[in-house]
DNA sequence: AGCCAGGCTCTCG
DNA sequence: CGAGAGCATGGC
């Protein structure tokens, strides 16, 4: 028996809620993919999962978007709240753009990029473990290739939810990791290094000698970051990446990371290859929205936007 | 077919 | 210290 609940989020404008879902486009339909308009992911509440299918009904400048909660069991009250609020937290939905937007105004290449891809939020983790394991993945490997990764381990590790005789995986949490194997994680083919890396910080948290859901409280983001570099297998990069898309902290800019210092560059630099503190001191200008505006750069890219 | 992708650690000189 | 090897997979 399946149980629906209906209900709908106005969020701050602006917001392009298919610009922001492009990233899922091509993702495993039963761990969390965007396909005709409709963004499909398995939550975890409190109440247990439940499965959250998000379409919008609104405009860039008058956004709504429309929910539906299904799981197998009663939807409560308080089901309903989470979700709500993990949606929120998943799209950045309170986060109003514009600040960033007035920032840009500053920049000419970026003002003429955010005006383009105006509404477009880079969507965060729903929990931090998420982005730190997504971040480890990605150490080195192509986006595609780490995207299938990813998608391996969900539907390895992560609960199932059983719905209309469909299995819809969560992404895995530290417990489920924690309870598998290094060879087990090794098997979704991570290299043995990876695997170790994954486990040992999954263990942590289950042991309680690590707090990232309790990081994204501090408002240091160097000191997160230096805290996260003490960890083995995770070095400053794939620290800055699990803030910036786990912790909602659009401050953090990855200057070591090739992919951003190559779009700097395309916009900045006539396409030369730069140093992070060539990449650091352009992004200067963005204000305390560096990584996010990274991301406009990438979109920009991928659209083939001209400034 | 090989090279390389949103790195990191370990080893060696 | 700095430089270099090795790692996993899949797309080009």
């Amino acid at each position: 028996m399946v149980s629906t609940e209906t209900f709908t989020l106005a969020p701050t404008r602006p917001l392009d809620f298919d610009l922001t879902c492009q990233i899922f486009s091509s993702g495993d339909a039963h761990v969390r993919a965007y396909v005709n308009g409709e963004f499909n992911q398995v939550l975890r509440l409190e109440g247990g999962l439940v499965l959250a299918q998000v379409v919008s009904k609104g405009t860039v400048e008058h956004p709504k978007l429309k929910i539906t909660l299904k799981s197998n069991k009663p939807i409560t009250s308080k089901t309903k709240q989470g979700a709500q609020e993990a949606l929120t937290h998943i799209f950045n939905l309170s986060f109003d753009l514009e600040a960033f937007y007035k920032e840009a105004e500053n920049d000419i290449a970026m003002h003429r990029i955010v005006q383009q891809l105006r509404g477009f939020k880079f969507p965060t983790t729903q929990t931090a473990f998420e982005g730190l394991v997504d971040a480890i993945v990605e150490q080195q490997i192509s986006i595609k290739v780490a995207r299938t990764l990813e998608e391996r381990l969900a539907l390895k590790f992560g609960d199932k939810l059983e719905l209309e005789a469909e299995t819809y995986h969560a992404f895995p949490t530290a417990k489920n990791i924690y309870d598998a194997s290094i060879s087990d994680i090794r098997g979704c083919g991570l290299s043995e290094r990876k695997a170790e890396y994954i486990y040992n910080t999954a263990r942590l948290i289950v042991e309680g000698k690590l707090d990232l859901e309790g990081m994204k409280n501090n408002p240091d983001a160097d000191s997160v970051i230096a805290e996260l570099d003490e960890l083995k297998g995770i070095g400053v990069w794939t620290a800055e990446l699990t803030l910036l898309r786990g912790m909602q902290r659009w401050d953090v800019l990855p200057a070591d990371d090739f992919g951003i210092r190559r779009v700097i560059s395309t916009y900045y630099c006539g396409g030369r290859s730069i140093k992070a503190t060539e990449a650091r001191e352009i992004a200067k200008g963005w204000g305390t929205w560096q990584g996010l505006a990274a991301f406009y750069l990438i979109l920009a890219e991928v659209k083939g936007v001209v400034v």
